[in-house]
DNA sequence: GCTTTATTCAAACGATCGTTTGACATATTA
DNA sequence: TAATATGTCAAACGATCGTTTGAATAAAGC
């Protein structure tokens, strides 16, 4: 245990939180490379500088240790949306316009946690993993940040268009413009290779990022513009 | 071997044959579940009613089955995009219009392939996860239809838009189009759930499918009318 | 017929997997 | 200081992995 058996507090930073820090590094650097079940424990223990047993003893086993590395990776690329959902909670969102330059900051903050930033490298496949073949930690990440942020784009996307936010087109509209992201890192060493790039730093991901910015604004002015037209004839 | 020692020829349809095409099945189903690597030749000899053995004897082992069976999936999807380079082949395609008319017909027929056909639950996983993370038989998808299609569809949306096909920016557009479909597929599960459906079968492909198209031309006929501004201005 | 080739199959091989054990070291409590 | 948690570590456990072996079977060539 890692707290007083007396007090509910931790006592002070007892010596097995350094053991659990350095496990959960290696950790997140393994389970991203090789998922759950192709990361080796013996190897997450071996990079920790542990002994293999303290997965164990810290975490329970190898699924404990994945869920804490996972519930840790989705709090760090929900803190955008998080971000997002305040301000739009203090109404300071009203105008379509407004809503697509929300949620072109909103793409650019995700965009660099998940693709540019050097640790999004490590976060972004344990979550697009969790997508294709949920496990049983699916939970942590769903309900751990990413339902949250689906309602809020979806919000904003409905602002923009000028739709309801219910709407299952709505939805379905949400997904396939943060679909661009799985797009992205799904396809990133393909992208890299036809570029003919190294990685997504500098002038690369600046590159990028103009396109997917693009791709919202155009996306979302063109689909309100269709609206009013269709609005305009019955 | 498959093959008589006299002749280049196959002799007779050899009863290893059928078990070569059982292994196949059996291994399209675990490979596009489990991956390389997670998939056992157990389980999948098994399944195919086969010896474990007869996968090393027919195919020299699990990578070779898995590159054979990589080779059929890449195959069947590229047949759309081999139908629609020889449309443009023929020069048929010359405005814009033309082109986004093209690109959304080759966007369905990659999507029911892809998504809303049965074994395309099968195919999906294979490609998606190959691009993820590239085993040794990369190639085999990449030469083996990726690379034409993407050059195909860079032609089309260079002629949508009225830019370079060649140009960086054509080239990360067409990533970001096709890369729909990679977030479509990567999401599947989590879309599904969202929408409180079972499979993208009927109303639901169709509602899917309308999304995609609508994504396409909106945001194409958009690039271009933002373009022409531009030129305009200049 | 006999020989050769092609195919199937049970068994065993060595390697690696995640977990458990029990001894040992270290820190906290009384 | 004695007693008690807390943390570390080498070793072993049983299970599963992909591959190989060698004998048994079936078809083809001569």
């Amino acid at each position: 245990m890692r707290f007083s058996t007396k007090l509910e507090v931790p006592v002070r930073a007892g010596r097995g939180e350094r053991s659990r820090g350095q496990l959960l590094e290696a950790a997140l650097v393994c389970f991203s490379h090789d998922g759950l079940e192709g990361a080796s424990v013996r190897v997450i223990a071996r990079r920790a500088g542990q002994n293999v047993a303290s997965i164990s003893y810290h975490f329970g086993g190898k699924e404990g240790l994945y869920r804490e590395v996972l519930s840790q990776a989705v709090r760090r690329v929900s803190e955008a949306a998080d971000m997002m959902r305040r301000e739009l909670g203090e109404g300071s969102v009203q105008d379509p316009d407004e809503a697509i330059e929300l949620l072109k900051r909103f793409f650019g903050s995700v965009f660099r946690v998940l693709i540019a930033d050097k640790q999004g490298i490590l976060l972004a496949p344990l979550i697009v993993r969790e997508q294709t073949r949920p496990t049983a930690a699916f939970d942590v990440i769903y309900e751990g940040g990413m339902r949250r942020t689906h309602e809020t784009v979806s919000r904003l996307v409905g602002l923009a268009i000028g739709v309801s936010a219910e709407d299952p087109v709505t939805v379905l509209r949400t997904h396939s413009l943060m679909g661009q992201f799985l797009g992205l890192i799904t396809a990133r060493e393909t992208l890299l290779r036809r570029m003919g790039w190294k990685d997504f730093s500098g002038h690369n991901a600046d590159a990028v990022m103009a396109v997917v910015e693009e791709n919202v604004s155009v996306l979302l002015r063109g689909l309100r513009q269709q609206k009013k037209k269709k609005a305009g004839k019955s």
